[in-house]
DNA sequence: CTATAGTAGTTGCAACTGCAACTATCTCAT
DNA sequence: ATGAGATAGTTGCAGTTGCAACTACTATAG
């Protein structure tokens, strides 16, 4: 009931779903020319990078992906298949696996970064100046905190 | 060369990443609470209802939805099985056929905007003033026209 | 202990996606 | 007219996703 959504937030919604389809599709684009991965790989690469001792049980993984478990398991499947990452059993807990990253993986993730970084600057960064980019990062983290208790509708 | 991405831009950019998926999966979870259709189907109703005669092309369907069109093909299919769109042909040229949306169309159409209109209101709206969400705007605006050039269906 | 519930990760399946190849039609310079 | 090239939409295929069921192990209650 509470809705009452104005033009101008609906408007602003509309064009976030805009913004970020055409951001992904030519930096997706930019790294398929460059003959490297999807944009997934670079993310586990990237958590994995910065984790302690570059390894994470997989469903720390799949959080700091933003990725259901299933779908971890098989893009993980395709990492190691490529010599980017190992699994090792945890000594702690039988049913756990960690993943690590090798070094080919570190060298993938630079490859990919070049490219990365760069479309991030060109496509996103250039357009925002310091004021700008505060703001923007202000918002977002509004936005996420709210949505990141994952309540109930009530 | 030009490069050097800034520490906050990058995170900017991250954040962006999060705030999306977070939304976008909240959004989904309402839709299929509601034992609704996936937000995919909105996008083609929503355009149709938008267009004269409640009819599009498929080409500028597919382009309104930012959608390709072996894709589009696929979901039109889906939403006419749900009896949710028509196709009809094109008397002008043969090759072509149009969309329409109908009665069933526009019916699934308004319980659909009952749950997204509300989701966005609760999960982004609301959390936007009147100046902010001008600003958001402005900058969204930039980020689209800056990769807008580049993204034509080949 | 042992039963019960919970968690970690994988797998089967059906749906969805993008790309490239395909058919059919239209456009236009010759 | 006519043949080269563009455009409209569909289809085949291989890769990717989400969901639910499954195996294996851990934790907890009685």
């Amino acid at each position: 009931m509470s809705s009452k959504l104005s033009k101008t937030h609906n408007l602003a919604w509309r064009k976030f779903l805009v913004a970020h389809v055409m951001l992904i599709e030519q930096i997706e684009q930019d790294l398929a020319q460059a003959e490297l991965p999807p944009l997934s790989w670079y993310d586990v690469l990237f958590a994995l990078s910065e984790a302690p001792e570059q390894r994470l049980r997989l469903h720390e993984l799949a959080e700091a992906v933003l990725l259901s478990r299933s779908n971890l398991t098989r893009l993980l499947d395709r990492l190691e298949a490529a010599g980017l990452i190992q699994r090792e059993q945890c000594s702690s807990d039988r049913r756990g696996a960690f993943a690590v990253i090798t070094n080919e993986g570190f060298k993938m993730l630079d490859q990919m970064w070049s490219v990365y970084g760069q479309a991030i600057e060109k496509y996103f960064a250039c357009h925002l100046d310091a004021n700008e980019v505060k703001f923007f990062i202000k918002i977002l983290n509004r936005l996420t905190r709210a949505t990141s208790t994952k309540s109930e509708s009530y």
